[in-house]
DNA sequence: TCATTGGCTATCA
DNA sequence: CTGATAGCCAATG
């Protein structure tokens, strides 16, 4: 399983109504540095439908980007029950899902 | 190989 | 609060 897959796989484990950010899924994976590379991964994902890479945002709570825009990004969230301010989620520490929430596929 | 490009993070002023 | 700075990984050409 290569890079890719592996974080894809981590994004689909984010429960509808959660957030976590790139550098969660670094932790996870056991390098904080990698967490641009997993911000790529997840703009080369090929199934946006099956994987939720929406609900990946910075780990101070802003927005980050998204390959239907930013708005997009933010009015997925919301239908999802997730409170957006000023391009960023309001009770980011609430509704963050943790490395430590995550497992191996 | 080397250079570039990001959906980044942390730290300091 | 905003900006600047410095790291820095995987893919791509």
């Amino acid at each position: 399983m290569d890079f890719d897959e592996l974080v894809l796989s981590l994004t689909k484990q984010i429960p509808k109504g959660k957030v976590t950010s790139y550098g969660e899924l670094a932790r996870f994976l056991g390098d904080i540095k990698l967490a641009r590379a997993v911000g790529q991964a997840l703009k080369r994902n090929s199934e946006p439908i099956k994987i939720p890479c929406h609900r990946v945002v910075c780990s101070d709570g802003r927005i980050g980007g998204y390959n239907g825009g930013i708005s997009e990004k933010i009015r997925l969230l919301r239908s999802e029950g997730i409170v957006i301010r000023d391009n960023r989620v309001q009770n980011f520490k609430e509704v963050l899902f943790r490395a430590s929430e995550m497992r191996l596929p």
